[in-house]
DNA sequence: TTACTTAGTTACCTGAAGGAAACCACCGCC
DNA sequence: GGCGGTGGTTTCCTTCAGGTAACTAAGTAA
């Protein structure tokens, strides 16, 4: 079995040792995927952020941001204006996946209907 | 702030009640993207996913397959051999989202050198 | 002087995900 | 009779992501 994701840097995503499991694995978290999304839209501060996505608490909106940071997705930018701004933008990195994951998130969108659907009969037939 | 993925079903990706969080949330988990992935190549055993999927344990495939399952997204086909074959296989709306999970599958192996040289960047930067 | 804003950090706690291993039934093979 | 293969389930245990809440610090406005 191969897989054409990896052929070409002999890494194979279904290995244990394949590094684009930690992509994976890092994008698969709660929070990630909708913080990608929104900043795609353009910059955010990070109280901005706080209030947009809803649910999210400071201390992991402030974890997420440091990992995708750190990824280099996205770009922290400091205005020493008063009180002082943090800007949360998509590197050019992070623009490359933003459409990916906005087609994600898009398809959850379009589809939420049937994947509901499917779980009541599923639900019924199982009960 | 509104976002084009929901204005259409007046859901907001980032309100807590949009039903698509459930979906984005059923994906985000360590396994369900790569077989996703593993599956979008043809019909698989259930033995088969397990020695593909490097890692993955027996309680946790079944956990994952029965979830996408119910979601709709796999197909579960029981035959009658000896002994019994259970091949797993995409729904059509489960085909629908492959190309996108493929994509992202895609993009984590292309993009994992940026991703851990900026990592190394980062780590020394904040040593 | 009190309160609010900015953007965080820290401590504590809990639930759920996931790993390990044993167990099940059925059958073929040798 | 014991081993291997099929496809699971169950139990137990551990880890860690994530939630809550309090705290920091600097400055502004009432």
């Amino acid at each position: 079995m191969t897989d054409f994701l990896c052929d070409l840097a002999s890494y194979n995503v279904y290995s244990q040792a394949c590094p684009a499991r930690l992509v994976l694995d890092r994008l698969a978290d709660k929070w990630s995927l909708l913080l990608m999304d929104r900043l795609s839209q353009g910059p955010v501060r990070f109280n901005q952020l706080r209030r947009d996505v809803e649910g999210i608490s400071q201390k992991v909106l402030s974890q997420s941001l440091k990992k995708l940071e750190r990824d280099g997705l996205i770009a922290r930018r400091v205005f020493a204006t008063v009180p002082v701004t943090v800007e949360y933008t998509l590197t050019e990195l992070g623009a490359t996946l933003s459409d990916t994951v906005a087609s994600l998130a898009h398809w959850a969108e379009r589809n939420i209907d049937a994947v509901l659907a499917s779980q009541r009969q599923y639900d019924a037939h199982n009960a």
